[in-house]
DNA sequence: CTAAAAATGTAATAAATGTTACATTTGTAT
DNA sequence: ATACAAATGTAACATTTATTACATTTTTAG
């Protein structure tokens, strides 16, 4: 079943794990941590952090939704990652010794807790278990973002669009049970699948009048996964998309 | 002067500096670690490790020149990075705990020292500084991946060849001191941009037309810097491209 | 050294994506 | 509730990139 489960697949491809960053603590350890936490809220569309800025601390999200880019040299911005509850960031400046690469910004509003970085490095150096996490954290989201990378490069914007709306999807069944759908923007979207937001119109309608998923404002919800897959399995061949039973959420 | 170096901005933004892994060790240290390698040479297109594989242990290149790439559905391969002397590779899958994500194959004759996965979890173990270096690296290069991802994603074919001849010439710079120019095959240099081998080549012919670069038979020199770096800073427009005074090399 | 295989160069054409320009809808502040 | 600003939808057109199809060169195996 394991292998077999393309939306599984998909989560161990795509996604960073971080919330496995606190597995395997002792409740002491868990309180440890949980005492140095700084609750903070961001309003939408207010930034967590800033390119360049220097390092202060991490962010454990309570709730909310948080897109991460880089301002690419020429204005525009690359989404790569969007976190959700239960997801750990800020810790990739702090730990390289420079300053943030990236930039984080609410696009929901979020409850996040702060820890210092002072505090951070304690907690890393007070719990092995914590570090060897974070290790093996890092060193998954490699993966990742090695995944993102022969995507972004290789596939069509269709194919791209397919394959970011099930990710996106998961990320939002994670913030609010999928709730409202999927309410990035057109521009987010545009700039996490690597297209310009009038070209995503397009391939939005495209798949709207196929039937893969529908449009209610600015809410997107999948209707049809199979015929999704589809799409990608067209233009792939991995063992990934073989079976196509247990997609259905 | 720092900031205003074009190459060490590219150095800093699109390097692993996994040679930076062994720094801060003791002389006792180093000498553990040297202690558990294992010679192993790698002829021309024969595979340090492959992906799905389960690890083994690490390498260290001591010569060669190596890229590591994913296959991405539909059978193309993407390379994300070229590794050569001094690198470190293989620990990712290692320490998260997962398959080879990816597949690394020489692409030169290689000479490495391997150490075995037993052997490298227990020196990390033993030596602190070791361990603090790897988390440093990891960090580091989640921000060069992301800086890849935004590149792939957001810029025009010539732009992503400009910047990646830029890139790759450092890394034959430190294979060979570029005795021989870049190189790479025109299958692997277009795995590397993201485009298929005839737009490529498209590309190189006009860079070679407008004096950019020169081609003897396989190899591509540099033989504009300033004109090549035009190339991005029209499409760019960061702190980055400020001075051209000190690109020559 | 030679033949076969692999890699490379090139051009015409097709397809995908970006650009421009504007209409329409939605969100926000008063 | 209204008016303005921001976001979204859409279409025509321009540009970029992929595809197809070979010719040519270089490399490799025997």
């Amino acid at each position: 079943m394991k292998n077999h489960d393309p939306i599984r697949y998909l989560k161990n491809q795509f996604d960073f794990k971080s919330d496995f960053l606190f597995s395997e603590l002792s409740k002491e350890e868990v309180n440890r941590i949980r005492s140095s936490f700084e609750p903070i809220r961001f309003k939408k569309g207010s930034k967590l952090f800033y390119e360049d800025g220097i390092p202060t601390g991490v962010f454990l999200i309570e709730s909310g939704l948080t897109k991460k880019f880089k301002t690419v040299m020429g204005g525009n911005e690359q989404i790569f990652y969007i976190y959700t509850n239960g997801d750990l960031l800020g810790y990739h400046a702090l730990l390289s010794n420079e300053r943030y690469q990236d930039t984080c910004e609410a696009i929901e509003e979020t409850k996040a807790n702060f820890i210092s970085k002072e505090n951070f490095l304690k907690l890393l150096d007070n719990i092995p278990v914590l570090k060897e996490n974070l290790l093996r954290n890092l060193a998954h989201e490699f993966g990742v973002l090695a995944n993102t990378i022969g995507i972004l490069a290789q596939k069509t914007q269709n194919v791209r669009l397919a394959l970011f709306l099930l990710i996106v999807e998961e990320r939002y069944r994670k913030y609010d049970h999928l709730k409202g759908g999927i309410r990035l923007s057109r521009f987010d979207l545009a700039n996490l699948i690597g297209a310009t937001r009038e070209s995503l119109g397009r391939s939005l309608k495209e798949f709207k009048e196929k039937g893969l998923i529908s449009i209610e404002s600015k809410a997107i919800r999948i209707t049809n996964y199979e015929r999704l897959f589809a799409i990608l399995k067209r233009e792939g061949s991995n063992q990934m998309w073989l079976n196509e039973q247990n997609l259905r959420r």
